[in-house]
DNA sequence: ATCCTCCCCTAC
DNA sequence: TAAGGTAGGGGAGGAT
């Protein structure tokens, strides 16, 4: 019937829809899966013979697989009925890859503890009451853990509410946000497109079956009307770019039908608002605040242009949950996706909020992808609802019509999804064909090839419409008197150049003219990759600040491994609360009014090791003396990346003869890595006089020895020592030693020494010992000592809101710490720019910052210069 | 000129 | 309560 049932036909119950395309997920199928799908379909088939609708069973469970360890009550066979009744899948045998969830009433202590730590243990209760409440329920309170009895969770409908900070304590804080963030997940899913798009080209096919589709309707349609076979032009473009409508929403109205043509938006705070929005008198839905929060004064911060239009918008935000996406119905009242969902409210009272479905909308992601793979592998990804399709050759190889193009797609898409609806825009090119989509939502679809057409849709339209020309270019557009893209039409190049950047200028001159020649790009080469969580973020100690950040290292070290990349430069970024903010935020766990901290480190050797990257910001921390009570949000962000080619073991295995030259000034200086383009993690024996590429390399008693890009290197006892580029490296007794580019370096008892570039150095006993460059170093007993600080790392920290910043002015430059010594500045995490003055400038940004509600955007807004 | 680093901005 | 991530383009200003 409708298309669910060859939805989970295709990608199989349990899979979440991404699988790699290809034969590499089926080979990868156990035995107890394949089973399970057997179990599946009979129970489809039965399900069909009684003509019972599988609409209205959700599947609540997708994703999940028990194993059911010991005596259950209910029963583990009435169990594995529940779980493949609503989407999750039975493994009779634990299995670590199948298996995501172990339910179990009781377990033994030595059994726990037998399992990894990340592995779930729940009661049964966790899926009964996940059924009872028709969604699935947070795990925590049903987890059994070690010396614990089956515990006794309070029912669904009571919340389990622990604290944002009692929950940050806890290893699995981390995961547990990013399972519950909407734009983690949107992010990974962009991300999965993309693997899915190369995948699909990486596999080739024989044929494009939507193509042969697309092939028929066209000829029933051109038998039908005699001559209405126009030829597209043999060589012209035609891009089309398609988007779901309100795509979440739109997902959330397959199973409540009774909401369409209502104002309906998705976010977290839809749960409780059900009995809020019940209250008619509304007393009830306020937020209570909590003790020393300030959501007017918060709100101020915020939204300079919001509140002066808005007298009490503060206040008046019951609740601070965001919308992630809301119907057109709510549109028209003016709710816009990234909107506080109190605002929301005051902008359409009627409006109904419902709760997010995470797999739900990664299933129908994946199916709109699938979809299009069908007529073509010529697809650039956007994002998980949007995507451009280069279909000039499929048009012309079908002879079908743009508009019969986007009619079959969008049926097919509306069938694949079970009733979402996307719409089509097509042009000569990726910006008239996404301006074309807009123009058609919701459900409807727009050609725009002809030059006429497309010079009338742009000769009034607002700036502010087009693709990256957001909140602070709109104003300063707008300001110089261009805020339409007809008036932006008459302006110079050179002019506007000088206002706004060479590249901006001729980019928005050309897209005020319809002009864009940027392919249709399916794949390509990802220059940075990152893990940061800004909500939630409350420490007490150090040690929570290091628990956490060792969280974060290791979700990047994963992320890296699954990328296939490592980085040679890392970013931290903390938020800290600004000092004037109150310890206690408006909205529940945010992060408040905050500056942010940059802290960027060139690293000797490509990584992608959690305890390096740890290590790393340990050090920014404690240099920069930020205090982790204030901390409110962190990052750790890698570039300057590099294929992980001969994958594998030790951080800083050599990345193969690709390796860029670039490095740190100093390891560029004393150590030309790209020289040595063994790609080898090979190991050399002890004597040997030279060492590179080794991953973690031992030379000791060499006369002269040269050790370069090790991992791990240690050399002691030679006479005359050099060390480059090694990420961890110490060199005891050496004569003459000299390391370079050394992340942790240490030296000690050498008679001359010199290290330089260490991101952490040591030397101690030196005699005559020279330090440069180390991030921090620390030199000990050296009879003549010097020690200085360079550029080879930054630190700069900026304020988080601001309005739309004019001529950012900032001098960032070269803000090494510059010392002699130690340097012990206090910091208060201001927008001090020139660090070198170690200066305090606590209100570096006293004047009034704003954020703005986003129209399509969000609601962040960045620094302003001082 | 061109590169590099440190940002800001934008989009979903 | 609530889950404010992530990646890329490009400008400013300094180094080469
Ligand atoms: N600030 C935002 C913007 C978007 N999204 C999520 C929810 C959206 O449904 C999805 C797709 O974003 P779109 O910009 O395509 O917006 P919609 O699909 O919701 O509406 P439209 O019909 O305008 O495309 O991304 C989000 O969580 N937060
Ligand atoms: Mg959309
Ligand atoms: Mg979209
Ligand atoms: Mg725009």
């Amino acid at each position: 019937m409708s298309g669910r049932g060859r939805r989970r036909g295709r990608g199989g119950p349990g899979d979440n829809g991404w699988g790699e395309f290809g034969g590499y997920m089926e080979a990868k199928k156990s035995k107890l899966a394949a089973q399970f799908e057997q179990e599946i379909s009979s129970d489809e088939a039965d399900e069909a013979a009684s003509g019972d609708r599988a609409e209205h069973i959700r599947p609540i469970f997708a994703g999940v697989c028990i194993h059911v360890d010991g005596y259950t009550e209910p029963p583990a066979h009435e169990l594995k009925r529940l779980m493949q009744k609503y989407g999750g899948r039975y493994a009779h045998y634990y299995s670590r890859a199948e298996v995501s969830h172990t339910v179990a009433s009781q377990l033994a202590t030595s059994k726990l503890k037998a399992l990894q730590p990340d592995r779930i243990v729940v009661t049964p209760r966790w899926i009964t009451d996940s059924l009872k409440a028709g969604k699935r329920l947070n795990e925590a309170p049903y987890r059994l853990r070690v010396g614990q009895e089956a515990p006794n969770p309070p029912p669904p409908s009571c919340s389990p509410s622990k604290g944002a900070s009692a929950a940050m304590g806890r290893p699995e804080y981390i995961g547990q946000f990013y399972a519950n963030s909407r734009l983690h997940h949107i992010s990974a899913w962009a991300g999965k497109a993309r693997q899915l798009v190369a995948d699909m080209r990486a596999a080739g096919a024989a044929r494009f079956p939507g193509a042969d589709r697309l092939r028929a309707m066209a000829e029933a349609e051109r038998s039908g009307t005699a001559a209405a076979c126009r030829e597209q032009p043999q060589h012209q473009r035609v891009v089309m770019h398609i988007d779901m409508d309100c795509f979440f929403v739109s997902v959330a109205l397959l199973t409540r039908p009774e909401l369409r043509g209502k104002p309906v938006a998705v976010s977290h705070a839809s749960t409780s608002s059900r009995q809020a929005s019940g209250d008619a008198g509304g007393s009830g839905d306020r937020l209570r605040a909590r003790r020393g929060a300030d959501p007017d004064w918060e709100m101020r911060q915020y939204g300079g242009a919001v509140a002066s239009e808005k007298a009490s918008c503060g206040s008046l935000h019951q609740s601070w949950s965001e919308v992630a996406s809301c119907s057109y119905a709510a549109r028209a009242c003016g709710v816009r996706n990234g909107m506080l969902l109190g605002r929301a409210r005051e902008l359409c009272p009627e409006l109904v909020a419902v709760p997010y479905e995470f797999e739900a909308y990664e299933a129908a992601s994946s199916q709109l992808y699938r979809l299009l793979g069908e007529f073509t592998h010529s697809l650039q990804a956007v994002s998980c609802d949007e995507l451009f399709v280069d279909c000039g050759e499929l048009l012309r190889e079908t002879g079908a019509s743009p508009a019969q193009l986007a009619s079959l797609v969008r049926k097919e898409v509306q069938e694949r999804t079970g009733g979402c609806t996307a719409s089509c825009g097509l042009g000569p090119n990726l910006l008239v064909a996404r301006l074309a989509t807009k123009q058609a939502k919701p459900d409807g679809q727009r050609v725009l090839l002809d030059p006429a057409g497309i010079a009338e849709l742009l000769r009034d339209l607002p700036v502010r419409e087009l693709p990256g020309v957001g909140r602070a270019l709109e104003a300063r557009l707008t300001s110089l008197g261009f805020g339409t893209c007809g008036l932006l039409r008459g302006a110079q190049v050179s002019a506007l150049g000088r206002e706004l950047g060479p590249r901006v200028a001729q980019t928005l001159l050309d897209a005020a003219n319809g002009r864009d020649d940027r392919p249709v790009l399916a794949e390509r080469e990802r220059k940075s990759i990152s893990a940061e969580i800004n909500y939630g973020v409350r420490f007490q100690t150090m040690a929570d600040c290091e628990a956490f950040l060792d969280g974060l290292c290791r979700e990047l070290q994963a992320r890296m491994r699954a990328a296939k990349v490592r980085g040679r430069a890392m970013h931290f970024k903390a938020m800290m609360r600004r000092p004037d903010a109150p310890q206690e935020t408006a909205k529940f766990g945010g992060h408040g009014v905050c500056n942010t901290v940059n802290k960027s480190v060139a690293l000797p050797l490509d990584t992608d090791d959690a305890r390096l990257l740890l290590q790393e910001c340990m050090i920014i921390v404690r240099q920069l003396r930020l205090a982790p009570q204030d901390m409110r949000g962190l990052g750790i962000h890698m570039t300057r990346l590099v294929p992980a080619t001969t994958g594998s073991g030790g951080s800083g295995s050599s990345g193969g003869g690709g390796r860029s030259m670039d490095i740190s000034r100093f390891a560029k200086k004393v150590n030309p890595f790209a020289a040595s383009g063994s790609a080898a993690s090979s190991l050399s024996g002890a004597t040997s006089s030279s060492m590179s590429g080794a991953t973690s390399g031992f030379m000791s008693g060499a006369t002269s020895g040269s050790m370069s890009v090790a991992t791990s290197g240690s050399m002691s006892g030679a006479t005359s020592g050099s060390m480059s580029g090694a990420t961890s490296g110490s060199m005891p007794g050496a004569t003459s030693g000299s390391m370079s580019g050394a992340t942790s370096g240490s030296m000690s008892g050498v008679t001359s020494g010199s290290m330089s570039g260490a991101t952490s150095g040591s030397m101690s006993g030196a005699t005559s010992g020279s330090m440069s460059g180390a991030t921090s170093g620390s030199m000990s007993g050296a009879t003549s000592g010097s020690m200085s600080f360079s550029s080879a790392s930054g630190t700069s920290s900026s304020n988080t809101f601001g309005g739309p910043s004019g001529a950012t002015s900032g001098a960032s430059g070269a803000s090494g710490a510059k010392l002699l010594g130690r340097k012990a500045s206090s910091n208060c995490y201001s927008n001090d720019r020139n660090k070198v003055t170690g200066k305090a400038n606590f209100f570096a940004n006293a004047a009034g910052p704003s954020l703005i509600e986003d129209e399509e955007g969000d609601e962040r807004a960045d620094s302003p210069a001082v």
